[in-house]
DNA sequence: GCAAGGTC
């Protein structure tokens, strides 16, 4: 049985669709989905791993014996020697705390500053990180008589199918292994991949293995420091890693510059014009006036006049060339302009790439290879009925010239489509990926677009105003590709000389703008630019970032202790801030693919820049705690506590988790507000009414307010509002009204019977919005109806969440999407927006 | 409780 092991399950199952002479038989072994099929009369079983299936880590444990030396004692297997270096004290330990090492020292799983010296050169293990499919595997394996390691064509490709067969290699010695290279998962590829089998490169592995280990002992190794130099709690790690601390100093860089940037006065000034049929706006041709002086006398010298004169009308051609071949980030780029978010977009992009319907999607490279045959892909793509006038035309051009990006590589071929798709084979998004992927691959194979401008001056009193206009006037790429390109502005008929009506200028003052922060998409081109991370991997960086604190709002900021972070580290550790880490990694890893460097080589290397690293970050202990611990109170301050005078802070309560402002001077003082659900952000300006600071709270698709923070200010009372009588106790004989309130400590509001102790009548109510009382009761269970007025208008409602006319709308929905039980907040929002006038 | 890289 022939053994095929791909990266990830679709690509095993295709790869079998694709070999087999019928239709492969789905299959499992302990879970794990096999497919089996056949080939040249042999049985072939192919299987997917999920990525990496090991996972390198710290041994737990290094020993020290008198005549033998360090010893490292992995999980499991016997013991092996440990280069420690001499430099680093051996046991027994003199150190000022309770000694930490003992005879059996646990380093590894150390979260102690006196072993991170030791952790430096901890010896690391690879440990099962899919059992499941680790299991499968070797089952398998045990009765392959052949082995072809079919995962993706890469570094870490050829790292994951290393650490497959090394699995194999438990079970089954002897079976012969070979490598399948491919980069698109068609026929023609695949076959050819399978019948040109070449070997594991070991060399390629062992670089992406020095990848693993580096990043694993240069993270953990600052991660812990910069977690116990200031310990803040479980919870609270201070991250630190070759990627994300480069990202993050990118970030802190363009907050320095905002913080420098001076801000200059400047002063615009535009006019009206209109030529009797319609108007049009023109700007002075200074554009921006550096003095105000030099704006009035403009303006005084066009007041008062009532007509403009033409005075010069400049037609200008210009080209547009088509757009280069996609790689992933261009393909990213443009997904985002039409509303896919980086994450979507790469989520997309590989199920098109598993269905067959586009190339692989991690790509760096923009040419071309000359291998393509791009009139066969023109004449698959004129299958799709909205394309297929256009590739005729294309066709009809005789030889094809296709665009070349800057970026040159021979992995794989930019991002193209492999096959014809339809709208109604695809997801709607697919679809919507799919037609930008194949309308750009035409693009690439089409002439320049051509577009004529125009430039019209109009003069006033001598005062000269120009405006502009855009009209293509011959589309080239922009008939099949329409992304990205502006709308014509399409001036007026005029002609030099001709008397146009002046109806006014207007002076603007201006201010010069600071440079802007980064958007997550410039933030992830970047990082490109700087090769930092990969296509798969930028956007979860940037996540963490926000996950640690580092960073905030969109677009980015960085919090101050994600500053402070970013200082120590530039200070003792500047290697980390820098992406020049990376840059060198990269030709490291080079070198050990070429075979010219070890993968221990190099490792060792980077370990003893790390041990130098920590010789001067540990004596400045004491400084980097302390400027931590300023940043983390800085992003906490709140404002002053009327009670005691000492900082007010956001925290977070021990229990739930949920946040509040407390007094930091707490147990002593025990002043605390409470916050409202949604996002929260101090703002500078303090209550008008009050004098106490102020927050402005985003709530879930609402706009943001501001409000003070105390519930018992005058600018957050709301009158109770009688919304209605209390229908069970009207039952009774009783005459009791129901009253919309807010609760004073937590500032929730819902509807409560005045005697509610005895009818226990209450409904919940919207959290946010102008609350009105109706005449009207509920149809269906005779709940007062109310009106709430939020950002998106009035919403006339039941508040009650058990209504029998809820439970009917809700039964319809559940049959279009069943089993969706939501929660009993959202299923008020529900109902509201549909009750909604 | 760490990283970054795969994949889901």
């Amino acid at each position: 049985m022939k053994l095929v092991v791909t990266e990830k399950n679709n690509a095993a199952q295709r790869i079998a669709e694709l070999l087999g002479v019928k239709k492969p038989k789905s299959d499992k072994v302990y879970n794990t989905p096999v497919y089996r099929f056949e080939r040249d009369g042999e049985e072939w079983v192919s299987i997917g791993l999920r990525g990496h299936i090991l996972e390198p880590d710290f041994v737990p444990t290094i020993t020290y014996k008198r005549n033998k030396g360090w010893l490292a004692t992995p999980d499991d297997g016997a013991s092996y020697k440990v280069d420690i270096p001499s430099f680093l004290p051996k046991p027994p330990f003199k150190t000022k705390r309770k000694p930490f090492l003992a005879d059996g020292v646990a380093i590894g799983g150390s979260w102690k500053m006196d072993a991170l010296p030791y952790l430096v050169y901890a010896p690391i293990q690879k440990n099962p990180k899919e059992k499941d499919i680790i299991r499968s595997l070797k089952n398998l394996a045990k009765k392959a008589d052949d082995i072809i390691i079919a995962t993706d064509f890469d570094r870490e490709g050829e790292l994951i199918g290393s650490d497959a067969l090394s699995c194999i290699r438990e079970v089954n010695t002897t079976a012969p292994v070979s490598r399948a290279r491919y980069s698109a998962l068609i026929k023609p590829e695949i076959t050819h991949a399978f019948e040109n089998l070449v070997e594991l490169d070991m060399n390629l592995a062992h670089a992406g293995e020095s990848r693993q280990e580096i990043d694993l002992i240069w993270g953990a190794v600052l991660t812990r420091y910069l977690t116990i130099v200031k310990f803040a709690g479980y919870g609270n790690v201070r991250s630190s890693g070759r990627v994300q601390t480069p990202t993050l100093a990118l970030i802190v860089e363009r907050e320095r510059e905002r913080m420098a940037f001076v801000p200059e006065d400047y002063w615009v000034i535009k006019a009206k014009f209109s030529d009797g049929i319609e108007p049009f706006e023109a700007t002075h041709k200074e554009g921006r006036f550096k003095t105000q002086e030099a704006a009035d006398a403009v303006m005084n010298a066009v007041n008062g006049a009532q007509f403009g004169t033409v005075s010069g009308i400049e037609k200008r051609k210009r080209t547009v060339s088509a757009p280069t071949p996609f790689n992933t980030t261009g393909l990213m780029a443009a997904a985002a302009a039409e509303g896919l978010s980086p994450a979507r977009t790469m989520r997309l992009a590989e199920s098109l790439y598993m269905a067959g319907y586009t190339s692989y999607p991690r790509v760096d490279n923009t040419v071309y290879p000359s291998s393509f045959d791009l009139p066969a892909m023109v004449k698959t793509l004129s299958e799709v009925p909205a394309y297929e006038p256009y590739c005729r035309q294309l066709l009809a051009k005789g030889t094809l010239t296709p665009t070349r990006g800057k970026q040159e590589s021979t992995d794989h071929p930019p991002i193209v489509p492999m096959q014809a798709a339809s709208p109604d084979k695809l997801q709607p998004a697919e679809w919507k990926l799919y037609n930008l992927i194949a309308r750009r691959f035409l693009a690439t194979l089409s002439d320049a677009a051509v577009i004529e401008g125009t430039k019209v001056s109009v003069d006033v009193n001598d005062e000269t105003f120009i405006t502009r206009g855009d009209v293509v006037v011959k589309p080239g790429f922009r008939a099949i590709y329409p992304y990205g390109a502006k709308k014509d502005t399409i001036l007026p008929q005029l002609n030099e000389g001709q008397q146009v009506d002046f109806l006014g200028a207007t002076c603007e003052q201006k201010q010069t703008e600071p440079p802007a922060r980064y958007s997550q998409g410039k933030l992830i081109q970047e990082m490109e630019k700087l090769g930092l991370g990969t296509k798969a991997t930028r956007h979860s960086i940037i996540d963490r970032l926000y996950n640690v604190k580092y960073i905030q709002n969109d677009p980015i900021e960085p919090s101050q202790l994600g500053i402070a972070v970013c200082d120590a580290l530039g200070r003792f550790a500047p290697q980390i801030t820098s992406p020049g880490m990376t840059a060198e990694l990269e030709k490291d890893m080079n070198q050990i693919a070429d075979g010219d460097k070890t993968q221990k080589e190099v490792v060792d290397l980077s370990r003893d820049i790390l041990n130098d690293v920590l010789k001067e970050l540990m004596p400045h202990s004491e400084e980097v705690a302390s400027a931590l611990g300023d940043a983390v109170a800085a992003d906490a301050y709140v404002g002053t506590c009327p009670k005691c005078g000492k900082d007010l802070q956001m925290r977070a309560s021990n229990k739930t988790k949920s946040m509040f402002i407390g007094c930091s001077g707490w147990p002593e003082c025990d002043v605390t507000y409470p916050l409202p659900k949604g996002k929260v952000e101090v703002v500078e300006e303090k209550c008008p009414v009050c004098g106490m600071p102020q927050i402005k709270v985003t709530a879930f698709r609402s706009k943001p307010r501001v409000q003070c923070i105390d519930p018992n200010c005058d600018s957050n009372q709301e009158p109770d509002v009688i919304v209605g009588a209390c229908k069970a106790c009207a039952e009774k004989g009783l005459d009791k009204k129901l009253i919309a309130q807010r609760n004073p400590r937590t500032l929730k509001r819902f509807i409560r019977c005045e005697n509610y102790e005895e009818c226990g009548v209450s409904y919940p109510l919207p959290q946010h919005g102008e609350l009105k009382a109706t005449e009207e009761v509920c149809p269906d269970c005779g709940a007062p109806m109310v009106i709430v007025t939020t950002g998106r208008g009035p919403w006339k409602l039941c508040p009650n969440f058990d209504c029998p006319g809820k439970e009917k709308e809700e039964g319809a929905e559940d049959k279009k999407a069943p089993a969706k039980r939501t929660t009993r907040k959202t299923a008020t929002k529900k109902t509201t927006r549909k009750t909604s006038k």
